[in-house]
RNA sequence: GGCCCGGUGGUCAAGCGGUUAAGACACCGCCCUUUCACGGCGGUAACACGGGUUCGAUUCCCGUCCGGGUCACCA
């Protein structure tokens, strides 16, 4: 490899919608470049003027920022090989092509669209015939003279081979008869996304280019137009595809169909950033000593394209999930407030609460944000429940001793003075001890009472010091009522 | 269909001629326990198949099968 500075590019289209597997590019694109010393840069590829989203740009700009994939050039930040948006590098191409053309290695194509349909349709595989290759000088003149609409197309050798190096897949070879001769201007004038991206490419210095192996079997195409202008070749790094699995079991390129894959999506879902960033980071790369867990900075350390792998890797929310709840127990009590306020307020509106208590239950149990809401709503407003709660095998509690537990805890913990965690806890234990009760038969009937369902974060202790006394009481109350009717 | 790529447990994956074939997720069991979790311990489960090469193949070669990608005036 050179001494050359690394320079690498994440180049999306702006379609107003951010795929984790387009993440996953952007961050081998960032991890490639920043493992060695090298430049980031984005590009926004929005030559195709039928498919532009308003916004769209800014979803890029926000879900990079949200990653921590800072970019070293770009629109936003210019640099010095700007323009970075392609429209506003629209007049840059037709000169190349037109040298093409001159050097006779491409040629004005003025078949409409509906003869290279028909084509299509007849041939077996076929595609475009080649028709207007060879056009005499004078037929080219008059269309021309007519205003008859072009595009520009590459004369593609007909014999011989092909072969490219990529550093993942190594040598391929492909026939040069597979390859037809591809557009490179469009009739509206706009450059198509393969030879845009050939053109911006070299005149941005990018060294690296790192893409989805989709793009394997046209990188001939690539390597083509490369010798014909007699550019220096980039070193290709294919990534493995990143699949979905649909509901009977078929696993495909991940799409929309395969559930959240955008990162939104992933974000609307709970997911936080850095989570989705680990996962993706490790699907289709391993680290030398099989590392798990990753902050950005250590994956810019530790990434190496010979741990890139050949074969697609199938998309798993279960592994998300669990690295998505390794992440909320390492925050900070205050991170996770913040983090998870949104959901708070949906159960409790502006009400305030005692969050670092809540924290202190949640962050162990939560794997995904949004399983907050339905884990706290016990707090906002009891269940309506039946005494048959009050039953556990495995606590010793049945409907003849729940009623006495409950009415003594209840005693005990009304002619408590002071109502905080040690007070309760060791007022209820005492009780257990005395009676010569399991902790549970004690804590059992005292939690479900307080809480209205069998499962909640926290145990008795911790409800009811959140609950405060007042509302604590009152719901054993009614909790007792069930029990002694 | 042509071409290209791939194929280690259900999933992510180590491995790069000789291993009892790692680890993680998921799953199951046990322990802990104030429910559910967390945590701890243990367990089930894999080299697609057939030929070679070799003293020896998961590893190298060929074929088969399976899977995926790609064949646009989309990117």
């Amino acid at each position: 490899m050179s001494d050359k500075t690394v320079r690498t590019r994440y180049a999306p289209s702006p379609t107003g919608f951010m795929h984790v597997g387009n993440l996953r590019t952007a961050l081998y694109e960032y991890l490639v470049a920043k493992s060695q010393g090298g430049k980031f840069i984005l590009r926004i590829e929005d030559t195709d003027r039928e498919r532009l989203v308003d916004g769209a740009v800014d979803v890029i700009y926000n879900t990079m920022q949200l990653a921590g994939l800072q970019h070293d050039e770009g629109p936003d930040i210019g640099g010095d090989f700007g323009p970075y948006v392609q429209s506003e590098r629209k007049d840059m191409y037709l000169p190349y092509a037109e040298q093409l053309i001159r050097e006779g290695k491409a040629y004005r194509c003025f078949c409409s669209k509906e003869r290279l349909e028909r084509l299509q349709a007849e041939t077996v595989g076929g595609g475009y015939d080649r028709h207007c290759r060879d056009l005499p000088e004078e037929e080219i003149q008059q269309k021309l003279a007519e205003g008859v609409p072009y595009v520009i197309r590459q004369k593609m050798p007909t014999e011989g081979s092909t072969t490219f190096s990529d550093a993942v897949f190594g040598d391929i070879t492909v026939e040069n008869s597979e390859l037809q001769d591809q557009i490179l201007i469009k009739t509206d004038g706009y450059p198509t996304y393969n030879f845009a991206n050939v053109i911006d490419d070299h005149t941005m210095g990018i060294t690296h280019v790192v893409r989805g192996s989709e793009y394997l079997s046209s990188t001939p195409k690539y390597n083509l137009l490369y010798e014909a202008f007699g550019w220096e070749i980039p070193t290709y790094i294919h990534l493995p595809l990143i699949m979905g699995k649909d509901a009977d079991g078929n696993v495909s390129k991940l799409s929309k169909r395969h559930g959240a894959t955008g990162f939104y999506d992933l974000i609307d879902e709970g997911y936080l950033p850095q989570a989705i960033i680990n996962y993706i980071a490790l699907l289709g790369w391993c680290p030398k000593d099989n590392q798990e867990i990753f902050t950005l900075a250590e994956l810019e350390k530790a990434f190496d394209v010979n741990g890139i792998s050949k074969s697609p890797s199938v998309f798993d929310y279960d592994k998300l999930t669990w690295f998505n709840g390794e992440y909320i127990k390492a925050m900070s009590a205050e991170d996770f407030t913040r983090a998870a306020m949104p959901y708070y307020r949906q159960v409790f509106g502006d009400r305030e609460m005692p969050w670092d208590k809540l924290a202190d239950i949640l962050q162990k149990r939560v794997t995904q944000l949004t399983q907050i809401p339905s884990m706290l709503d016990f707090f906002a407003a009891l269940p309506e429940y039946e005494a048959a709660l009050f039953v556990n095998k495995k606590s010793k509690t049945n409907l003849e001793n729940a009623p006495v537990v409950l009415r003594e805890a209840y005693e005990r913990l009304k002619a408590l003075p002071v109502w905080d965690n040690p007070s309760i806890h060791d007022c209820l234990i005492d009780m257990a001890k005395e009676k010569e009760l399991k902790n549970g038969t004690v804590m059992w009937p005292v939690r479900i009472a307080a809480a209205g369902k069998t499962v909640t974060p926290g145990g008795a202790v911790e409800i009811l010091d959140i609950l405060g006394k007042e509302e604590s009481l009152r719901r054993l109350e009614i909790g007792l009522e069930k029990l002694e009717k």
